[in-house]
DNA sequence: AATCTATTTTTGTTGAACAATATGGCTCTA
DNA sequence: TAGAGCCATATTGTTCAACAAAAATAGATT
């Protein structure tokens, strides 16, 4: 077993990865400007470098780049939250369907449910939800496929980005169970219905998201 | 209807555009290696905001970015190529299945398949190539869903790298009228059907690909 | 209040410089 | 001859200072 050694080699790698993480902690707020001078000071870097670390952002969808006018952490719209769901039913569901009975990933979908489980006695929701987003990256691995794995994280990122600006509270709790259902289903052997159940929890999901942010944010752009 | 100004505004991002070109249309070979000292040169442009293309690109998977050693264009591999023809079947397939008959994207379909048959007859494979392209663009396009579109161009994109290392010959050619066949039951709202022959259609043209190519290059990474 | 202009700020781009890392060739040794 | 270590070289990584270009701001004019 290799160490998946990931770590970044260069400046601005690291930065970038410096960066991802502050705007997924919720230190920089969505719709935020960065400002070159500003942040290359504070995290004493050359401004070069900053732009390089920016780009990579960029193309990641966790920034937006206005030319000459700066960068700006991406801010979920109501469009974007819809286009993130539809993207979402249409990789897990089929991964789903793909899935086969021993596959290794599967083990990674009990591992989250139980985790989850355990952590929502304790009420500690913000790690409820990293158990929520890992149990849906297990169902993606179902499809074998490195291209789908990396778009969907990059999704999840985005939505996790949207949660920013909501109430952490009561989001993932009602789907603990759910997720506990479909990993019955698979266990099962029941790929189709548990692709099904799937597909409902994530329109409801969806419904539920969006009631939430319309209530909290007035109209994404 | 507004003016799609997709122009880049600056000059990094018409770099990256130029060289993005220059891949796709076989100037810069997969493997070669993208000397920043030569390449600034060339273009007349200082080496910073060569970088900055540099990271758009290498992020887009178009080139390969070893730290320290250089940026490269990127190779597919075998199981590159075994990765992104899954990625297809899964994300096609499924967009087809929710499709609805009045989709704006069918006439795309039709347009492309009728551009095809037409160029097949003046033998003019190159073109043939970007219709067969533009078609399964289109089948995506059914499932509404802009992120889907956006990383399934990036693939496309991908898989036509692959091609430059191939004869581009018959590639193409057997594959016009399956794409006729499926426009014909996605006419006649059989979209089950037509998601089902497409997913035939995938499995063999990853068959007739994988064998092309490994009689042309030795071994992917 | 709205428009235009001038000022200021910020981004975009450049060139030079140096540090850090890989590359290639060299010698030395076994 | 094969391989290990070492040096010179080339390339990438990073910084800095400067200026051009565009956008934001403020002020003056109508």
């Amino acid at each position: 077993m290799k160490t998946d050694n990931n770590a970044p080699k260069t400046l601005n790698g690291s930065t970038a990865e410096s960066i991802r993480e502050k705007i997924l902690q919720g230190e920089f707020l969505p719709g935020q400007r960065l400002s070159e001078a500003t942040l290359s000071e504070s995290l004493s870097i050359s401004r070069n470098t900053l732009r390089e670390a920016f780009r990579l952002l960029s193309q990641e969808g966790l920034l937006k780049h206005e030319p000459n006018r700066g960068v700006f952490v991406a801010t979920p719209s109501v469009t974007a939250i819809i286009d993130i769901y539809r993207a979402r039913r249409l990789i897990e569901c089929q991964a789903l369907q793909l899935a086969y009975p021993h596959h290794p990933a599967k083990s990674l979908m009990r591992d989250a449910v139980e985790k989850a489980l355990r952590l929502q006695t304790e009420r500690n929701w913000q790690e409820v939800g990293t158990c929520n987003m890992e149990f849906h990256m297990a169902i993606v691995q179902m499809a074998d496929c490195e291209r789908i794995n990396q778009m969907f994280s990059r999704i999840m990122a985005e939505q996790r980005l949207a949660f920013c600006s909501l109430p952490p509270e009561q989001l993932h709790a009602p789907y603990v169970e759910q997720n506990a259902a479909i990993l019955e289903l698979v266990e099962a052997k029941k790929f189709t219905e548990a692709a099904a159940m799937l597909n409902d929890y994530l329109l409801l999901a969806e419904r539920s998201v969006l009631s939430t942010y319309s209530r909290y944010v007035g109209e994404g752009s």
